[in-house]
RNA sequence: GGGCGGAUGCCAGAGCGGCCAAAUGGGGUGGGCUGUAAACCCACUGGCGAAAGCCUACGCAGGUUCGAAUCCUGCUCCGCCCA
């Protein structure tokens, strides 16, 4: 390969992406393309932001040369995810995986360049694969694990990990499905080494024990030099959970999250995040992000928009994330322009109106509130507005008059907004 | 298989016959201060209802009682200990 591209180990490290690694030599092995993998599990069928750094190394490995596999834990799916006692153990069918796997490519593919299975002379050597471990896992039978795979685990070894420790000592104690997790992890990696040769995993921090069983794995059953580079976690420095905001998650999904929303999500980020978020979900180059990130004070708030353009971007496109932009700077800017077409926004009939509708009603159907109870507290805590003036009677009744420029605007605090349009 | 302990709201965790829609903390939302930031301060935080009130909720199913998250029985799940 070309010695122009830059060596991965130190693109992430430079971008405060490596937490540890399995091999000193990790840059070396990295100097030259190799295949290196990284697990999703395709539970849900969006992807939230907090794989987005997951995705962005892999996108990062391709273009430093290398060919990027994502796994789907199709297997793992499949048997449910006991983690966490009150989660409702579903487990999910092949037709549902497989559907949501799919979406995962839809949403990874503006980032990632996947190989096209149907032109596979077109393809070139980075492009990205995309697996189902199901596609091996299931073919496994309890004889055939056992004699093969059985004799190069060491229980005592994986009492160790740290991941089953907490959960031995925790409450909700730790079943042989969930200890067999790390097995099939492990399986996975050798699988992929042989199939792929796929010689590097990567991961959150916590995957580490997993990946360390499948080196392991490797080494013993396949005489295989492994390697494997775990992510740091991402924290936000208030302490919240990153990707997590008042309607929950941040999907990927514009279904799920309205680009709008989405981009809110990162203009709002705290100072104190904003330098290493650039970091962590843009391309931009280093010299720029250090730029940004030394802005302070107001000046910083540039710096965030660069983050939720960017990030936009390349979750959603030039056009929506433009969108997005214009619309968030003309509502939030002394010009409080509320047309954009991004502001989140339905049709309200002009017959209702002429009725009279209640804001309560009007909080509820917007997405402001999610019950009349809740709608009321907001109400009354002072912090709906309709247009620009404050609503503090919880009966009031949006009519005709309501109108400005052909639509209602309803707010529900300082930031979040929602239009009517009049037809 | 046996013994003991446990299961409470988004999460953690009090309550252990009426004063319980259930303490407290976290989270969330709204307000104040700001820069669409953080920190900090205040308020709110099951549903329906204008309200009075009604309904649903303390693992599940029954029972005792005027009255049960609280007592009894059975079941399910979890933890600890013993074999």
């Amino acid at each position: 390969m070309s010695t122009t591209k830059p060596n991965l180990y130190d693109v992430l490290a430079e971008r405060g992406l490596v937490s540890q690694v399995t091999d000193e030599k990790i840059r070396e092995r990295l100097g030259k393309p190799v295949t290196l993998y990284i697990g999703f599990d395709p539970t849900a069928d969006s992807l939230h932001i907090g794989s987005m750094v997951p995705i962005m190394v892999l996108a990062h490995a391709q273009r430093c040369g290398h060919r990027p596999i994502a796994v789907m834990g199709g297997g793992t799916a499949l048997v449910g995810d006991p983690s966490g006692k009150t989660e409702s153990r579903q487990m999910l069918t092949p037709e549902v995986i497989d559907h949501n796997a799919h979406c995962f490519a839809q949403q990874m593919s503006p980032i990632l360049k996947f190989a096209n299975p149907k032109t596979p002379q077109a393809n070139g050597p980075t492009d990205a694969l995309m697996v189902n471990n199901a596609h091996w896992l299931t073919k496994l039978g309890w004889i055939g694990l056992l004699r093969d795979f059985g004799p190069h685990f060491s229980v005592n070894r994986m009492l160790t990990m740290d991941s089953v420790k907490n959960r031995l000592d925790a409450e909700s104690g730790l079943t042989f499905l969930e200890f067999n997790y790390m097995v099939m992890q492990a399986i996975d990696f050798v699988h992929l080494y042989k199939s792929q040769n796929c010689t590097v995993q990567m991961g959150g921090q916590d995957q580490w024990g997993n990946i360390v069983m499948g080196i392991e794995l490797g080494r013993r059953v396949a005489g295989a030099d492994l390697a494997g580079l775990t992510m740091p976690l991402i924290t936000k420095s208030d302490g919240k959970k990153f990707g997590k905001s008042e309607s929950g998650n941040i999907w990927l999904s514009a279904e799920r999250t309205p680009v709008f929303d989405f981009y809110q999500y990162w203009r709002n980020t705290p100072d104190a995040d904003v330098k290493r978020f650039l970091g962590f979900f843009t391309f931009l180059p280093m010299n720029e992000v250090n730029g940004l990130g030394a802005l302070e004070g107001q000046e910083l708030n540039e710096a965030k928009k660069v983050l939720a353009y960017e990030v936009t971007r390349l979750v959603h496109g030039h056009a929506e994330a433009d969108k997005a932009r214009d619309s968030a700077g003309k509502a939030f800017s002394g010009e409080q322009d509320v047309t954009g077409e991004a502001i989140p926004h339905a049709e309200l009939p002009k017959q209702e109106l002429t009725v009279g509708v209640g804001v309560i009603q009007l909080l509820v159907m917007a997405g402001l509130a999610k019950s009349n109870g809740e709608a009321k507290r907001l109400v009354i805590s002072g912090g709906v507005r309709l247009h620009d003036k404050p609503v503090k009677d919880i009966g009031f009744k949006a009519t005709p008059e309501s109108v400005r420029n052909g639509y209602v605007l309803i707010r529900a605090g300082k930031k979040r907004l929602f239009r009517f349009d009049v037809k």
